[in-house]
DNA sequence: TATGAATGAGCATTCATTCAT
DNA sequence: AATGAATGAATGCTCATTCAT
């Protein structure tokens, strides 16, 4: 009898024990032979499971960011105003608990600047696409609750490219801006501005 | 007589003759055979004029940004309003004229995201700041002037970001993101909501 | 009750099962893996059957080869003259129902140069031997018959080896040497040449 | 300055320096690693003279090919009739100076024949076609000195096909075959067929 | 100063074979 | 008896770097 395996659960395995690597390493500098020794298998079999060191990261990027997803979606709900939630949402680029997930997603996107497969320019048009539509929705509804202007829409929309820009470029940028506090004041001047005009 | 070769000079050019190549293929897949015979010269002379293939975009980018910069900022002393000074410093993010600049500095974020060190951390953490410095500088012109109030400064800093953020992640988010419309309705929206609540 | 499988029957089943890729691809660029599954059993199976790839071929080259001997027999009873016979005899190097044999064992002396096992020489020499055998007992047939002068003899004997020349040289020679009609003229020269001597 | 190579020589150099190699091993089991030890290069630099295995192996026998066509050409012109030059042309398939060229030469059409390359393939044709022209020159010359009536021309040709079969086959004939002997008393049937019938 | 021939460390990848079930 | 998951030895190949000229 065969011995039978659940392939899609080796596969989060193999990609869960190899998340520490991931994440100190550059994914260029990582060898096969060490992620087969980090797994705890032998090369032949991280072929097996994996056609790339890519496909390990969009593992792991995709388990990581389902986790978190699933997180945040428990804290919003338990979010009262809005000006919270959109806080809330933009956490993402700083709060400790994402950490791992940012390095991580952060590496996936450079790389795939360096050597864009259209897989990977998928995955990422993806991502976008999903945290954009997100933060879009938690604006209605602040907006159809009367809690925001239809005018801040915009302005909060762009404020995720801004994330997106403070965390990729956020290497560099350590030291001049202050993730939380800047995003955070951002969102404030915002809801300040579009609350004395609606006075 | 020895023929004197300014070794500056010689490094601009090797530079510049690679500029195509650079812009084209990502820098990993570059090879240093490559370099020399795009430059038309041997691979002994390019260790003579550079270190490595890093240093080698570093020059490329540094000329091409000082170019850029010059031009830009012949601009933006033409510019009338501050609203106009600040729409033309974002143009950076979608001209045409920056388009290799563009392609380069982004590749070259991305090569650093990956594998940082600490030149290139150092380098792009100048830029960072030169240009933040710059948008702050026009900004606060803009208020010493009456033209802009002094709480839109955080804003339109934040927008720097905001603007790195669409660029660096740009090939995402082709045609979920407009660049150019996107960045100057955001400048309208804030300028409109200061200027409403001015009155 | 267990079922009980003819071990000499399944070997030939699996060697059946693998014609048609062993007629098409190259005993090296076949793998372990494609043959079992072309069979329809599991890799380990392929090994209770058969120690190696060549032992396949082998079982394989067998199997044709004695169907084709059985049939060529059986036609050659039929024949009525020793020159029909002869050219009867060397049509294996071209007829199309032998295509299938020839393309196996021309790999199979070809893989047997390459890497020659004791086996495989002693297969190959076993099967010339053979056919070199069967063309003589035709010859001494004829002669007794007086359909043929003993002079002849040799000439026909060398023309199987220069049958396995054409046939083996085949690829190279596609286009150079006809073989049907070049085998044809040459018997007839032969007759031809021996029978005038008759007279 | 640069070290000037001449790269042409250079692949001979290392071509020869694996001859001995060539001839006792078969192809697929010697490795880069082991042609670099043997020829004293560094396995990068074998890449710089020869894309593949292949090459190093076409490289050798075009060389061995050719000082063997010299030696023979001069031979051939010292002969007297037409029945020595053809024994002479013939004698390529068993004398012990041709050894080396015949092994490597039967190894090259074996690994032609198992993975068929258009480069191979388009060799082998040449080789087969030039040996083909060269024998039928001799004997058209015998045709013409009237040493050789024209009946025997196909006979003769036929015979250098035989011949290939006989020494790409002779692994598995040693022994069943004894080539000189097989091949001379060939010569010498038809030549005294041919003469018979002269008179 | 310029060169490019020479190099070999280093890595991805394949695949025959084993063996627990 | 049958299986296919696991394995790692083995190897081709690349390319940054050196250094004799």
């Amino acid at each position: 009898m065969p011995i039978v395996v659940d392939k899609e659960q080796k596969r989060k395995e193999i990609a869960l024990a190899c998340k520490d690597l991931l994440v100190q390493k550059s994914i260029q500098e990582i060898t096969i032979a060490e992620i087969a020794q980090t797994a705890g298998i032998g090369k032949g079999t991280f072929y097996e499971y994996f056609k790339d060191k890519e496909e390990l990261v969009f593992e792991l990027v995709n388990l990581l960011m389902q986790a978190h997803n699933a997180r945040k979606e428990a804290k919003l709900a338990e979010a009262h105003s809005t000006r919270e939630k959109i806080k809330l949402f933009y956490s993402f680029f700083y709060e400790e608990e994402a950490s791992d997930l940012r390095v991580l997603y952060r590496k996936f996107i450079a790389y795939a600047l360096l050597a864009p497969k259209q897989a990977m320019i998928d995955f990422q048009t993806e991502c976008f696409r999903f945290y954009y539509r997100w933060v879009e929705q938690i604006i209605d509804e602040g907006i159809a609750k009367g809690e925001l202007l239809p005018v801040a829409k915009e302005l909060i929309k762009g404020m995720y490219t801004m994330g997106e820009g403070m965390f990729v470029a956020s290497l560099a940028t350590d030291g001049v801006i202050a993730l939380k506090e800047d995003l955070n004041a951002f969102v404030d001047h915002i809801f300040d501005l579009v609350e004395k005009e609606n006075r």
